[in-house]
DNA sequence: ACCTATTTATAAGA
DNA sequence: TTCTTATAAATAGGT
């Protein structure tokens, strides 16, 4: 170290400390990084500073190192103020609400199926029918919507395509003949078609 | 370091690569003690060789590190081989199967519901449109059914009634008198409007 | 384990 | 925080 060596002993000056912290912070986990390569070892530090704020550094999952660490004592670590078995409590729960969230989405989604009808009255099958109509009819105008947007492409460029063939005509000095038969008027029958909301099935 | 500087990268000579991890261990530990002497800081390093031995280094008692990170990071550290953690990892699985499950069963559940159809292809809405019209019709006939089977009922009573009443009549020696007006004729009509497939509103 | 040439880390200053 | 630099410390390869 430089211009006179330093006591290894708790620096007072607190910027300098923490200028020191820092440096040889990065410095060991540097040192820790290379071991770990040279030597093909599995390397895992923690440094929490004053401030208690966490750095840590792991050639691996630090997780796992610490794991083969509890592994390799027959300890186990787990937070004071966060037991395992409340950890485990608190996954049980989540299973729970997700279980009961899963079997009201699954008795909906078999309503909605036309299935399990048995237990309703009258007013529930009246409910259904009424969201499954107002579904299909939402379903119905966006096919609807889809077949529009496709035939204003197509008139789009069947436009460009007339406009194109009367410029050329125009510049080889013919007059523009008929348009071709059927193409026009076949597309606007084939498209209002479409249009119309499909028939449901026999 | 000496006579050419090295590369870090796995040093492939067995006997060099013990020396190498016993002198650079020592001289991780080292700087880690200097470290949290120095800059207060509490350090915990452990490292694994490649022949699974363990070294460890902790400026304070390695365990209360260990759990000073697992509520740091609100983790828990048991071995894999630990039955709780075996539990636990149980219980993780099950959720991921539940929460895929709850995706599927949502994103069906909003196209039944007519929602999110953006991305459906033209082909997709038609298989979606038929699944609902089937419903509908599914969720119809069972209404229907309800509605008849109320009648027979109704119908039954009345026979019932009827037949009472020709028998009460004939044992207080009267002849019997007509219906009383507008019994029968009533409930057929009611019963017939509803039998019907409801309109879809407007 | 020790030696030492050389590289690397870093304390203090800017 | 980053850079500079003089110097301490670490260490690769040898013994």
């Amino acid at each position: 170290m430089v211009r006179g060596k330093i006591e290894i002993k708790k620096i007072e000056n607190v910027t300098s400390r923490q200028v020191t912290f820092s440096k040889r912070r990065s410095g060991l986990f540097k040192k820790a990084h290379e071991l770990s390569v040279l030597c093909d070892a599995q390397v895992a530090a923690m440094i929490f500073s004053q401030k208690g704020r966490l750095y840590e550094f792991a050639s691996s999952d630090i997780r796992k190192t610490i794991k083969r660490y509890a592994e390799y004592k027959r300890e186990y670590f787990v937070a004071e103020t966060h037991p395992i078995e409340q950890y485990v409590q608190g996954l049980k729960k989540e299973m729970m609400t997700m279980v009961k969230k899963l079997e009201v989405l699954e008795v909906h989604n078999r309503k909605m199926m036309g299935q399990s009808l048995a237990s309703c009255s009258v007013k529930e099958l009246q409910e259904i029918a009424t969201q499954i109509e107002k579904s299909l009819h939402t379903v119905r105008l966006r096919k609807a919507k889809l077949y529009e947007d496709e035939l204003e492409k197509l008139k789009a460029k069947e436009r460009q395509l007339k406009d194109e063939r009367v410029r050329l005509c125009r510049r080889v000095g013919e007059r523009p003949m008929g348009m071709p038969s059927g193409s026009k008027e076949k597309e606007d029958v084939e498209t209002d078609l479409f249009i119309g909301f499909p028939k449901s099935r026999p």
